[in-house]
DNA sequence: ATAATCGTATTGTCGGACAATTGGACTTTT
DNA sequence: AAAAGTCCAATTGTCCGACAATACGATTAT
């Protein structure tokens, strides 16, 4: 047996440390979102170290969302926003082929939970947004890219509506996933719109009347349908999600 | 009404193309993990830019965990490791100043299914990591850091052992926020960690046994318990989570 | 008051430079 | 032959200095 007298060694290189220093003071709220950061110049000096360096350190914190260049390219401290960290999320997960089993395992959990948790504490400005989309579907039910765009975001009102940040997040990247895939779907089943259609109508009015059970109820049949139109449009449940799928997640990058 | 005939240019800074660049590369499976990267003088000679720039762009992918550097420190296509993501998550909850009630009402939903899922699905490696996690629990029963930790892990096993990826995701950025929290309920409630340790020890036969229906009712009472102790520490479930929980998020830093 | 102009501050990018570290090849020692 | 020491080349981490592009604010001209 060895002697590990000695523990390994912590040796990093200054835009790691300079980039743990700015992390830390905001971690333990010292300097908190939307404080402004000196400019480069600034940090170069109390730092006293090279501006490449000060920007390298930058770039990580920039990475992580919790710097961003704001008025006048100058740098603030700022949180990192759902949308980009599902996003993120979302990557991760295909990068490590995923199966569409997890995900929909995982959104037959999750969904049914969302909606009753929603029924509840849903706003009215959410309940409004939801029949904008509801109706918006109802009239582009022909067109599968959009309408599986607006079937993405009837579940991510839903997620919102349920008020619960944590589960959001936990929930949110299978989402954005998953739902993509309706219009494999589409191809397939050629009833699979208006069966979306009702079932978003009468979640939407479960919610309306914060009927617990019945959106609950509905929720899971919508998914249980879901999957069954995944499986009849010849998806291996074992397999990994395919590339088509990865386009709108590719195409964020610009804004994150 | 304005003629919007054109688009809004894309205008990027170098070091953010190299970073797609090579990010797009990777996502779309043209480079894999473990494939090595050329060098930083290399990748100049390549995207035509100063190696300054080329750094920054590193920087990036490095923080999104899409490149590491392996032996020699030469760059290596990477996958971002679950435990780095779910750290991640993790504190941008804490600047979200997500509440208690969050967490718990996510654990709530998220716990008993982890362990109804695991139950059919663990390994024996899996069961014996529980096992050797149970026996230090017993043997530890008055450090509460340490039985805190154990606690955070023997979840998190659990968790592995449901063999979801996405759902593994979902749920571990809340265990990493809430478990840590145990050690208030040692001050406040003195037979907390006999319960916990009777608790633990109770799903981990019915684990061995894969008896879903135990397992997955212990587990309700188990988050139940844990919920009823931190009121009782005095916790609001209102109240944000407070800074003592972060130190072992902080301390992580050095290795993501 | 609006528009044009100028000056300044800051970022993005570049080129070059060098010490420190690493891995590998080679040599010496035991 | 294995272990230890030596040397070399490649690469990274860091620094310095420089400059164009951009944005902003103040000033001037219309």
């Amino acid at each position: 047996m060895k002697h590990n007298k000695f523990k390994k060694l912590e040796i990093l290189p200054a835009y790691r440390l300079v980039a743990d220093a700015i992390e830390e003071q905001i971690m333990t709220g010292k300097i908190m979102p939307e404080d402004p950061i000196g400019t480069e110049a600034d940090l170069v000096e109390q730092f006293g170290v090279n501006r490449s360096t000060v920007r390298e350190g930058i770039r990580i914190l920039e990475q992580s969302g919790m710097l961003r260049r704001g008025d006048k390219r100058r740098l603030y401290v700022s949180l990192p926003g759902y949308d980009k960290l599902a996003t993120r999320i979302s990557r991760s997960l295909v990068l490590h082929k995923v199966t569409f089993r997890e995900l929909v395992e995982t959104l037959e959990i999750l969904e049914p939970k969302t909606i009753a948790m929603a029924a509840q504490r849903i706003t009215e400005d959410q309940l409004e947004r939801l029949r904008i989309n509801v109706a918006l579907t109802e009239k582009e039910l022909d067109d599968r890219d959009r309408l599986s765009e607006l079937d993405t975001e009837f579940h991510s009102i839903i997620a919102e509506a349920a008020n619960n940040r944590v589960f959001l997040l936990a929930r949110e990247p299978a989402g954005l996933l998953i739902y993509p895939a309706t219009q494999y779907i589409f191809e397939a089943v050629p009833e699979a719109p208006a069966r979306l259609l009702e079932a978003h109508k009468i979640m939407l009015q479960g919610l309306e009347e914060r009927n617990v059970d019945v959106v609950k109820t509905w929720m899971d049949k919508h998914v249980r349908d879901f999957v069954k139109g995944l499986l009849r449009s010849g998806v291996d449940l074992e397999g990994q999600i395919a590339q088509p799928h990865l386009e709108h997640l590719l195409s964020l990058d610009t804004y994150l």
